[in-house]
DNA sequence: CTCTCCCTT
């Protein structure tokens, strides 16, 4: 995944001085153009195709053009950590100075900046929302780079319309958009001020004297790439079965194309294993067979290009068939062990053709070097938020044309390349033109808790890029309210809620956090929330379910995942734990467990444990679960209340019981995943909810039902003194 | 009998 990610290599000719080759990047002939329209404008948008140079020059060309004075630093966000990591890397490279000096980045858990002389920072998008809290109008940056803007992520939507309300009391601030796609005129249109008064400063923030006032009309400035051309061809007729299609198609080029290796996009694991297979042994029985035909005399050793895909565009392949003995098929995708991963990003051996079957990670998140040909199934798994139902879905969707678009270009990166659509032209072109921002399908609690922190109370009234749907809002207010974050105003709660936009985690986990001070148990729910934030402590089960289970079940326990975690954790920590070297590795191996997971579940805890030392409680604070879970059970029922659900009557059978929903009603299961998956606990909370064809409940804990109104007396009705059950769809308070 | 992909002073 992101760890085993590879960043663009501007430095492909090493013999040429770094200078000659900034000059010769595609966006230096922009450099003054966009230097003019920063100093002359509030904003500037800046769409730049993939290579033009962008994010690593324009910060050095802002730094250069003194947009650094008087201790200021110029702020590039990103949407990944690697991302951040190595930008900085390259462009501290660039300017001669060691990394965290002038140049320097900040991402979670690790800060590589010097105060005070630091001039560049490379951040996640993440990391600058989360500085807000306490310097609301980045008194510390003279410029905000906005970078991969098109992406629309939720830190980057949120970041752009409150950079906007920053510049109405900064008007010496300037804000940077850097897009690939022509999304350019939407964010030009928002940050379109010329009719908007500005506010008066506050603090330090204003205007030096004799500076001018920038035009609040946004400049845009459109830079060429130095991407080369890709050849689009599309299917003359529909390709139901797109897996199989995807396997003829590779199997197609490795026979006619000329050299280059092959990028396919499929959806997720299953697929890509699948695909994996039927490759390999498709080329297998090819090759046997044609090494026989050469033995009894045939002179064309390989057949020619089938016509099972015909094209309806692009020149007729001009390259000498690719008669290659050999073809390496790897899959890639974020759940596949590092090993695994690393071998999709190794060179293919001579003679050899790489056919790359991998998942939506291969469209922004990391680049393959050495392809030149893409067949794309034009369909990814995306995630959606149904509020009714509190519930994430992953389901298999057409992608946009814009994502397919980014998709062929990872075959034009060395030498014109070709792209080959599992769709027809005309089915490609009723294809939405752009993805839906990640605003209008998430949970908004945390989102809505960080505005408030900022003291924007008028959360519908927010300049948002994208409006996120009303139920979304309502849905977050309401959780909000019921968690005691929001008063009867709708105002932040102190100490609560404050507390809770402090802590990096969503509002439910973050109140099961701090109630387990009043539960004695802080060491303990630390453990748990650390373990949550993790996408799994458990190695992938592909193949090896059997030793997972049994694995499991020596940390399992009838209370559920949350308890089981900190018998795993605790048993990672007589391993010796982050520090204990082959000790800690063996047991991880033996295990099933991943040591990548919990070495990040452990920094999560470290710095949980900062936060709720500074808010007065003793991170040590511990009860022996092993004698009593209940005040871990307990603290998990005060945070996630909302999710609960109760054994239905009937449930059961091979694929795990079914279970109520308190709150909808619906029919919900226990991931296979979780400890309880094959247990009939009377009522449990999940941390969350996911629809995969049928709805998951993710990190299981079984409660007492009585424990609910007690526990949230703001949500659940007060139940009646017969002791009866209140009806599911009674409980909602509103 | 399962998990596209990011990310938080």
């Amino acid at each position: 995944g992101a760890e085993g990610g590879r960043l663009v290599t501007y430095n492909r000719d090493e013999n040429l001085a770094l200078a000659a080759q900034r000059s010769r990047l595609p966006i230096f002939k922009c450099r003054d153009a966009i230097l003019f329209l920063v100093e002359t404008r509030a904003t500037t948008v800046l769409v730049g195709q993939t290579g033009c140079g962008k994010t690593t020059q324009v910060p050095q060309y802002l730094a250069e053009a003194g947009w650094c004075a008087g201790g200021r630093m110029v702020a590039c966000t990103q949407p990944r950590r690697v991302a951040a990591q190595t930008i900085a890397a390259r462009v501290a490279e660039e300017m001669g100075t060691p990394l965290g000096r002038d140049v320097g980045y900040a991402v979670r858990f690790e800060s590589v900046c010097t105060p005070g002389v630091t001039k560049i920072v490379f951040c996640t998008d993440g990391v600058l929302l989360r500085e807000l809290m306490d310097d609301p109008l980045l008194t510390k940056y003279g410029v905000v780079m906005v970078d991969e803007a098109h992406e629309r992520s939720l830190a980057s939507d949120a970041l752009l319309g409150l950079l906007k309300k920053i510049q109405r009391r900064r008007p010496d601030l300037r804000v940077v958009i850097a897009s690939a796609t022509i999304q350019a005129e939407t964010f030009a249109e928002f940050f379109d001020t010329r009719d908007v008064p500005l506010k008066p400063a506050l603090g330090p923030a204003a205007l030096a004297p004799g500076a001018r006032v920038p035009s609040r009309e946004p400049g845009i400035v459109s830079v060429e790439g130095r991407a080369h051309s890709v050849a689009i061809h599309y299917l003359a007729k529909p390709a139901p079965e797109y897996v199989k299609a995807a396997v003829a198609t590779a199997l197609d080029v490795h026979r006619s194309e000329g050299p280059g290796d092959v990028l396919v996009f499929l959806t997720g694991e299953d697929e890509i294993e699948e695909a994996c297979e039927m490759l390999r042994d498709a080329w297998e029985e090819e090759t046997r067979a044609a090494s026989g035909r050469r033995m009894s005399g045939a002179t064309n050793a390989l057949p020619g290009t089938t016509n099972e895909r015909e094209r309806t565009r692009g020149e007729p392949s001009n390259a000498s068939p690719g008669i290659r003995s050999r073809l390496v098929v790897c899959p890639l995708y974020a759940g596949l062990p590092p090993a695994a991963q690393t071998e999709a990003f190794a060179p293919a051996p001579r003679y050899a053709r790489k056919v790359v079957v991998a998942s939506n990670v291969a469209e922004t998140s990391v680049t393959i070097e050495g392809v030149a040909y893409v067949i794309d199934c034009l369909f990814a798994k995306k995630k959606s938020y149904d509020a009714s139902r509190g519930a994430e879905s992953l389901l298999v969707a057409p992608v946009s044309r814009a994502a397919a678009n980014q998709r062929a270009g990872r075959a034009g990166r060395l030498r014109p390349g070709k792209c080959f659509r599992l769709c027809t032209e005309l089915d490609f072109g009723r294809l939405p033109e752009q993805e839906t921002p990640e605003m209008l399908r998430s949970d908004l609690a945390s989102l809505v808790l960080q505005l408030k922190h900022l003291g924007i109370d008028n959360i519908v009234h927010f300049e948002w890029l994208s409006p996120p749907p009303a139920a979304n809002m309502l849905k977050a207010i309401e959780l909000l309210y019921a968690l005691g974050a929001l008063d009867d105003d709708a105002k932040l709660t102190s100490p609560l809620g404050v507390r809770l936009a402090e802590l990096p985690l969503e509002p439910q986990l973050g109140k099961a956090l701090l109630v387990s001070d009043d539960m004695g148990c802080v060491s303990e729910m630390l453990t748990v929330a650390a373990f949550t934030q993790v996408t799994s402590v458990w190695q992938s089960a592909r193949g090896r379910q059997k030793a997972l289970d049994e694995a499991r079940d020596r940390f399992a326990v009838a209370e559920g995942d949350a308890v089981t975690f900190l018998n795993v954790r605790a048993a990672w920590e007589r391993a010796g734990g982050v520090d204990g070297g082959g000790k800690s590795r063996a047991f991880a191996e033996k295990n099933m467990l991943s040591r990548r997971a919990l070495v990040r579940a452990s920094d999560i805890r470290e710095q949980l444990s900062k936060h709720v030392s500074r808010f007065g409680l003793n991170p040590s604070r511990s009860i022996a679960p092993a004698k009593d879970p209940d005040p871990v059970r307990r603290a998990m029922a005060s945070g996630f209340f909302a999710n609960a659900a109760t054994l239905a009557p009937h449930g059961g059978g091979a694929d795990g019981c079914a279970f109520r929903s308190v709150r909808g009603g619906g029919t919900l299961y226990v991931h296979p995943g979780s400890v309880l998956f094959r247990a009939r606990p009377a009522c449990v909370v999940y941390v969350s909810a996911v629809n995969t064809g049928k709805e998951y409940m993710r990190d299981v804990t079984s409660v007492d039902p009585e424990w609910l109104p007690e526990l949230a007396p703001h949500f659940y009705a007060k139940r009646n003194k017969s002791g009866a059950e209140p009806p599911p769809d009674a409980a909602f308070a509103f």
